[in-house]
DNA sequence: ACCTGAACACCGTTCAAGT
DNA sequence: ACCTGAACACCGTTCAAGT
């Protein structure tokens, strides 16, 4: 993403000058700008499914709700460290597009999220409700908190920024059971 | 928002033609786009705002819990029904802005949802936990939900579209007393 | 197959000038 | 909380032409 006067730009001509070929260049390999874009949030979801795999590694043994707070840190800590992918990964812009390499992407990490609560569930650790109500709810939360925090709609925490270990906390006492 | 060959564009001369007015007409209304988008955005809280509370009315004297899942059923209402302003109203082009308008008015949203848990933990219906984290994860997941169901970002629930109430009930039993 | 420069139809923004 | 038209520096996209 390229600074502009005030925000972020991404421009097609920017990235042409940067790659140091004309501004035409680009249409050889995407048909248009929002192919890239698309390539680029497809991309950004696989990386994110890899930093939460990368999280749940160490936790292999662990409890189901260990695994389970391990992954929504990493997921916080992807959306804190991608802010402009982040967003871009869930822009209206990318889902009109309606590319299959994102779609795919991102059942990926939906998949990933009911694997964990399916494993917890099998353990006796969560209530057994359907697991894709409990997953959109996990993934929801998650979203909704990235967004929220980083936008500063949330009033500031006493302790520092940090009412997200306590709101994790209250869905996953929802899935105890 | 307007039409474009692919998606939905928002600009200022397209504005001003419909307003039947020259291009420049609209720097006498606002110091430039990014302000115009602000005041939208903000409007747009407190349209929220005002469905959240005609949806609490009817509810005065239900359970918490009732005034909560009427707050949630509204606020994904409003999301449906007005995506292009939804997601102005949490994209980074406004945040980065930082307008006190759109602060006040979002704070408002976040007041009035605090508003409800406090009385459902004063009646004793919901866990006596810090009410800011419960409203918190309330909010993040009604956002989450908003941006994941108009993303198509949830696998197709067997009923039709309705992992909603089930999700909106995880996160309530977390916060039942 | 890959790239180029010119060209087209747009933008946001500014500004001197008109009421 | 007047508006206008010209102008500037950008965009995305296309296309005939070059290697």
């Amino acid at each position: 993403m390229l600074r502009d006067g005030r925000g972020w730009q991404f421009t097609l001509r920017e990235v042409a000058r940067r790659a140091g070929v004309s501004h035409a260049a680009p249409y050889k390999h995407f048909p248009d700008k929002a192919a890239l874009l698309s390539e680029l949030a497809a991309r950004g979801y696989r990386h994110l499914q890899e930093d939460l795999i990368a999280a749940l590694a160490p936790e292999r043994r662990g409890s189901a709700r260990a695994r389970a707070i391990a992954v929504a840190k990493a997921y916080l800590d992807f959306g804190r460290g991608n802010p402009s992918l982040y967003e871009l990964m869930f822009s209206s812009e990318i889902d009109k597009s309606c590319e299959a390499s994102v779609r795919e992407a991102s059942s990926a990490v939906f998949a990933l999220i009911v694997d964990i609560l399916t494993r917890g569930q099998q353990a006796g650790e969560f209530k057994a409700v359907p697991v894709e109500g409990q997953a959109a709810a996990l993934w929801s939360l998650l979203h909704g908190l990235t967004v929220l925090e980083r936008g500063r709609r949330l009033p500031p925490s006493e302790g520092g920024l940090m009412p997200i270990d306590a709101t994790i906390a209250s869905l996953l006492q929802g899935l105890d059971a």
